[in-house]
RNA sequence: GGCGCUAUCGUCUAACGGUUAGGACGGAGCCCUCUCAAGGCUUAAAUACGGGUUCGAUUCCCGUUAGCGCUACCA
């Protein structure tokens, strides 16, 4: 059985690409009846901070998806240093005392990569010993094998074989001056230890492993397979940054924008995976029955949100269509914390009748905000009394039409059939069409034209608050100026 | 600079040498219709460039270009 992990640093908040990561993880593990494991990489205690360990479980546990084990590289030092110790014992790893502030001038970038300081490498055993026993500070440095072999290859499960001349690999640090593993030799010993079998992570990891390799093999144990995933980039080209791309990055301002957990998973799965047949809006089962590794690509997908607009076309309409696939008690349910934060008096009762009216009117649960307002509303708010004047009527239609439903709605039977009738009956009487008849009744009761379909909408707001919102706009026409000529159109 | 990865409509992607280069989002238009949606239909839109290999290249190879990644005592 397999067990993969997800190894966030919480030097940031969790963000797009790594919530992917988290996702195909969590999918690989599902499809093969395998085991997922959550590890904070916490090597680094400067720039680590609370606020962002807490912004990762809130994500996270918003998409909803759990993990088995979990595990924080602080709680290991111990682990990582003897694993140092063990590649140092071999002679396969040596002391570096060079100062960090020396360090930076000393490697020439210039031609070719800085590979190690010859000093050092070759620095005799005994005097190696004697000045650390000094206390003279110094990095453990890995002893890149470059005499005994000519490179280093795996072969990645994405991206193929893969392979590198150990001339090419520069002596990379095990242990910083302050005995802290660095994020190499942290993730290696933990990820033999915990005994990872795949090793799924973003391509941006691709040529620190052949390091890796090197490290597992020091170790004496056998790599994982590895397999690593293209890139997120932003609509520019470049890397997501939180600096440079605000809130679109952030999974929270997903789940704040009114996005179901899964169909969030949905659209990130579609971002560098395909299931090659043309499907796109799929369930979890169907995500964890079709995920394969082979499905992944090897090009970097992007993101394609705007400066105006943090979320990305596709991820919206995938929301809209997992919303209209909900079962309405459940729509319902998630809908009542958003109309809620929107001051909305709601219940779940109360929104079990409306959320079948707007489930095919808005793309996420936020958008119950502006569709569903006129049914929490004591009162409408203000808007334009001309806005009830019919198409192709007037001033005279619309106070016939509204006199003609209140007198209508005041006995008529509150459900869609008997509201339809009785409005349609009006509107031949009066001997307007429909649209001239209903048009008056939905602005005077929902305060705007775009709205629900009219007689259910009626049903749901009850005879009561009709009634009232009627006689209200009744009395706007009322105070129009009449003698005002019809504003004619200019065509 | 060095090393590596990548390259199909604006975007996400399909086509494991032979297709009128397919689907989806978004755009445009039409239909349906009590408004708005939803839904249905139609439409514009792509193989980065140059060489090979081959009867035949989106597909295989090489080069160019571009983008990205790594080149930290960050992860």
């Amino acid at each position: 059985m397999p067990r993969v992990r997800f190894a966030p640093s919480p030097t940031g908040y969790l963000h797009i690409g790594s919530a992917r990561t988290f996702i195909f993880n969590w999918l690989f593990a599902r499809h093969h009846g395998g085991t997922m494991i959550l590890r904070i990489d916490d090597t680094d205690v400067e720039r680590n901070t609370q606020a962002s360990l807490d912004s990762i479980f809130d994500g996270l546990r918003w998409l909803d998806l759990g993990w088995d084990e979990f595990y924080r590289q602080s709680d290991r030092l111990d682990l990582h240093e003897q694993a140092a110790q063990t590649i140092f014992a071999q002679g396969i790893a040596y002391r570096d005392f060079t100062p960090m502030s020396a360090e930076a001038e000393e490697k020439s970038y210039g031609d070719g990569p800085w590979l190690y300081f010859p000093e050092m490498r070759e620095m005799p055993r005994a005097e190696s010993d004697r000045r650390a026993a000094a206390g003279e500070p110094f990095v453990l440095r890995f002893r890149v094998p470059r005499e005994a072999r000519a490179s280093v290859e795996f072969h990645d499960l994405v991206y193929g074989e893969q392979i590198k001349a150990t001339a090419d690999i520069e002596d990379f640090a095990l242990l910083r001056s302050n005995g802290l593993p660095t994020y190499h030799m942290a993730s290696c010993a933990d990820d033999a230890d915990l005994k990872i079998s795949h090793i799924i992570r973003g391509q941006d990891h691709l040529t620190n492993t052949f390091k890796h390799v090197l490290i597992f093999e020091a170790l004496g144990s056998e790599p994982p397979k590895f397999a690593h995933l293209p890139l997120l980039i932003a609509p520019d080209g470049s890397k997501l940054s939180k600096r440079k791309h605000g809130p679109a990055v952030s999974v929270t301002t997903y789940r704040d924008g009114g996005f179901l957990p899964h169909s969030y998973v949905n659209f990130l799965c579609l971002l560098g995976w395909s299931p090659k047949n043309d499907r796109e809006v799929l369930t979890r089962q169907e995500l964890v029955d079709l995920f394969t590794l082979e499905g992944v690509n090897r090009s970097n997908a992007m993101v394609n949100f705007a400066e105006d607009n943090p979320f990305d076309s596709k991820a919206v309409w995938l929301n809209a269509q997992h919303i209209r696939n909900l079962p309405v008690e459940d729509l319902a349910r998630q809908l009542v914390p958003f109309a809620q934060t929107a001051g909305f008096p709601a219940d779940e009762a109360r929104m079990l009748q409306i959320a079948p009216l707007i489930r095919e009117r808005i793309e996420t649960l936020r958008d119950v905000a502006t569709t569903a307002d006129f049914f929490f509303a004591a009162e409408l708010p203000p808007y334009d009394a001309a806005e009830l004047i019919p198409q192709k009527g007037d001033l005279a239609m619309a106070a016939a039409v509204l006199q003609k439903a209140h007198s209508l709605l005041r006995s008529a039977e509150f459900t869609h059939d008997g509201l339809d009738a009785a409005l349609r009956a009006g509107a031949t009487e009066l001997k307007v069409k429909t649209g001239q008849m209903f048009q008056p009744i939905r602005v005077a009761v929902c305060g705007r034209k775009v709205a629900p379909p009219l007689f259910e909408t009626l049903a749901v707001l009850g005879r009561e608050t009709c009634l009232r919102r009627i006689e209200r706009a009744l009395v706007m026409l009322a105070a129009m100026p009449q003698a005002m000529p019809p504003v004619g159109k200019l065509s």
